[in-house]
This record gives structure tokens, C-alpha cells and sequence, in this order.
DNA sequence: TTCGTACGTTGTATATTGTACAAAGTACGT
DNA sequence: ACGTACTTTGTACAATATACAACGTACGAA
């Protein structure tokens, strides 16, 4: 057997806290991981996460494909990295105003995050990984609900809530958008093709309500779905949602 | 120039209501589009999405892989049809007592069926394609809101906001488990490897809001997310939001 | 100063994906 | 009876992440 080198395969929290153990043997290295970390947002800022593929990404920043691995164990580890990333340097404005303003303005910033980057929207998970961009995030979010009468366990209930909120808004309206550039139709051409066959299927008879409700909404928004009217619905309803918890 | 055939590619909408025209030449049609589906459906079931791959569906009906491009213009399409299909087939129990037992009820129809198919919650769009589950679904749900004083636009605005949550709650319960699976990492194995790490890097002095919080959160739920705990608070929360729409 | 070795870099290779294309075969309508 | 529209299928291609091994570099010990 021969004895092979343990490879020191990096965690993945390790790596978002950069704490990899410093070599000194060997080439210089010829890029960091912060370096590859902003190329791949700034790539997927550009082009969509899609085209965050690993050659690709070597190619933007003048290395082999498998270079990266030097930095990186592996494309999810990469997503986290930008995630964290994106944590650590969106905006944190300052808490101000009653709990329901102070909740509304971390809403905001978050949904501005996403909506620059909507790859982070589609990626982010429900719990990001514990890196230094999500912890000072976090410590920062808490600060709306600090004072408010709320136990530990409940504050971060109630962040948790409005941050999935505000995060399934990005998304759906990420995913709107692509919708639009992806299809290459208006809506008038989506009518076009498909208003003969939905006037035959959609019997006001059998789906009275249905047929009734979705006119009336389409009208209203003037598309099929309005992402920017449904945050500004849905947030006040989280926040009403959330009143009954806090103003109790 | 040859005079090739117009290839009639059916459209999303034409295949979701069944509505491609029938032929007659050539040879019989080896399966229908629902047994394609039904099949893309149990195997996505067993074994996640991922599995749904057009040669191992293939493999699954007997017939060779381009054989389902003859059924379903692509993976995309197929994908709409598994949805359509299981709102077509879901639970829809009728709508009785307050309002706010109707939409629980509403809600919690939805969240056993996202739960009970885990890709369903993650392939699911905020606007699934009108076919004519979504469109049965629909008009069923609308039913909860009938009556309560809220314009046809505040139906949609209302439905769409709980169905939103039901949907990203499933979602990420269904990602916790699948990361508890890959990871093949009880909490306890995950604390030993990275707790020394976690208590040198996060310093209670830095972050003293989110240690504190965060720490509370997690003895309280016996591990870094309960999905079920999420649902049963957001649901409340979400109703209670609503009930100021509503109670107006 | 020398040299072994740990480690960065990279070319090659593999398994897997969706799906385009064309050949082959089938059965209906004329 | 026969042409042709349509199903089925084999082959092929581009793209993906990443395993593996060869190669070269430069530090640390001698």
C-alpha cells in the first residue's frame, strides 16, 4: 500500500469562515477563494446561475477547470460561498421606527438583495450554513424584534417567517421574469395562441368562480401574475400576521 | 427545398387539456400521455425527481428513450403534466365552518400533498400552467373565500399569498429532510465535527442577539429547523394576516 | 546549498444528462 | 395496392461535474 497523502478536504464551514490551515509548501497559489467567490457572483449576476458552470468560471478567471478545486471541494460549496457572500455585504439599515417599520425595512433590504441577484433567491435555502455573512444577518435582523415582549425562541420564529416571505416573493418573481424572457412572448401573443383553446376548456359553467376571479385579477394587474403587487400584498399581511403575536 | 411535414409539436396547454388532434395513420400509439405520466409521476414518488430522467422513464414503460419525445414535447412539458395531474387527483375537502377553518383546511389539503410529494413542492410555480387540475383546484379554493366580502382581486391576492407559504413551508421541510439524508449525519455527528470550529468563530461578544436567540431555537426544536413547528406557526401567523383583510 | 516532498496546476477521461436527426417499419385512406 | 403520415428506435452530440494522474514548483530540513 502505499501511503498516500490524507487529503485535507476542506469543510464547508471551515471554508466559509475561511479558516483553511495555511501551506506553505508547494506553487504559490494564484488565486484566493474570495477571488473565485466574486467571480462566480459577478458571473451570475451577468448571466444566471446557469452559467456559473465550472469551465466557465475557470475560463473568466484565466485558469484549467480543475484549478478550482483548489479552493473549492465542489459546486455546492461554491453556492454557499456566494450566498455568504452576498450576506455579508448587503444593506443593513439601521433600525429605526415602531417594530412593524423596523420589520418592514428588513423586509425591504432583503427582497432588494434578491431581486439583484435573483440566482441568490432561486439558491438560498430556508437555513443558510452558519458563515460569517448569515450570522451577521442574522444578529443584525434580530435587532427589529429585540424589546418586544417576544421569547428567544419565538423572535426567531417570527424572523424566520418573514424572511421565507420575502424570499418566496423574490423568487416568484425571478421566476416570473424568466418566464417572460424565456418564452419570448408578450401577452398579447400568449392570448393569441392560446385564447381559442382556453375559451373552449374553461367552462364558466363548470369553473364559475374560477373563471370569474382569474378575469378580474388578470385585468387588474394587467399580466397573469404582478410579483411587485404581490410583496406589497403579502408583506402587510405578514406584518398584521405578526402583530397578533407581538401586540398580544 | 424538400417538402418536409410540419412537425405539430403540441403545446403545453393543447397536451395538459388533452387536446392534440387525433390520428389515425401509422402504426397504434404504444401508451397514452397519462401513462407516461403516471409513470414519471410513482417513479419521481420513489426515488425524488432527480430519478425522473427520460431513459430511466423509458426503461420504466419498455419503450426506447425517444420514444416519449412522442408523447411529450420535453421534460419541461412533462413536468407541468406530473403537476397538473396530482392537483387533479388531490384531496379537496369541502369547505365548511368559519372562514378561518375553510382556509386552514385549504392550506392543510395543500401541505399533505406537498408532503406527501416532495418535487411536487419544489417543481411547483407560484402560476401553475391553466390545465385542468389547476384549474378544478382553483375554482375549489375560491370556494373557502366566497362570500366574505373581499373583491374578486382580493380572492386571487389572498389565495395566492396562503397557497405561497403552504408551498415554500413543504418545500423547506422536504429540503431539511433531504439534507439530513445526504449528509447521512445525525445532529450529534454534525456538533462533534463542527462545534469547536462554530465556538471559536462565533464570539458571543460579536454576535450576541443571534448566539443567544439562535441557541434558545435550537434546544427548543431539538435540532436547527422543525418544518412541522414552521408550518403550524406560519399557518397562524398567515390566517391572522388574512383576518385583517377579511374582519375589515 | 541541496534535495525530497507537499501541494498547485492541468490534461485527459468518464458517467450522465436532454434531445436532434434519420432510418426503419406500420397501417390508414385513397 | 400503394403512398404517406406517423411511431419507434439507434446513433450521435454537446454539456455537465468531477475523478485521476502527471507534472512542476518551492519550502524546509539536511
Amino acid at each position: 500500500m502505499r501511503a498516500t497523502t490524507e487529503s485535507p478536504r476542506p469543510n464547508l464551514l471551515e471554508l466559509l469562515w475561511r479558516a483553511t490551515p495555511e501551506t506553505s509548501r508547494g506553487p504559490r497559489k494564484g488565486l484566493t477563494v474570495d477571488e473565485v467567490v466574486a467571480a462566480a457572483i459577478a458571473l451570475a449576476d451577468a448571466e444566471g446561475l446557469e452559467a456559473v458552470t465550472v469551465r466557465r468560471l475557470a475560463q473568466e478567471l484565466g485558469k484549467a477547470p480543475m484549478t478550482l478545486y483548489t479552493y473549492v471541494p465542489g459546486k455546492a460549496e461554491l453556492v454557499s460561498l456566494m450566498l455568504d457572500s452576498l450576506f455579508e455585504g448587503m444593506a443593513r439599515t439601521p433600525a429605526q421606527g415602531s417594530w412593524r417599520e423596523r420589520l418592514a425595512t428588513v423586509a425591504r433590504d432583503n427582497y432588494t438583495l434578491y431581486r439583484a441577484h435573483p440566482w441568490a433567491a432561486a439558491a438560498s435555502p430556508n437555513r443558510p450554513p452558519l458563515g460569517p455573512g448569515q450570522c451577521a444577518k442574522y444578529e443584525h435582523e434580530l435587532q427589529a424584534l429585540e424589546g418586544l415582549g417576544l421569547s428567544d425562541v419565538e423572535m426567531d420564529d417570527a424572523l424566520t417567517y418573514l424572511l421565507a416571505f420575502v424570499r418566496t416573493a423574490a423568487r416568484d418573481a425571478a421566476q416570473s421574469d424568466a418566464e417572460r424572457e424565456t418564452s419570448g412572448m408578450s401577452d398579447e401573443e400568449w392570448w393569441e395562441t392560446n385564447g381559442p383553446l382556453l375559451a373552449r376548456v374553461l367552462d364558466p359553467a363548470r369553473f364559475p368562480t374560477a373563471v370569474r376571479v382569474g378575469q378580474a385579477a388578470g385585468e387588474a394587474h394587467d399580466a397573469a401574475y404582478n410579483p411587485e403587487h404581490a410583496f406589497v400584498f403579502g408583506l402587510e399581511r405578514t406584518l398584521d400576521g405578526l402583530s397578533t403575536l407581538i401586540e398580544r
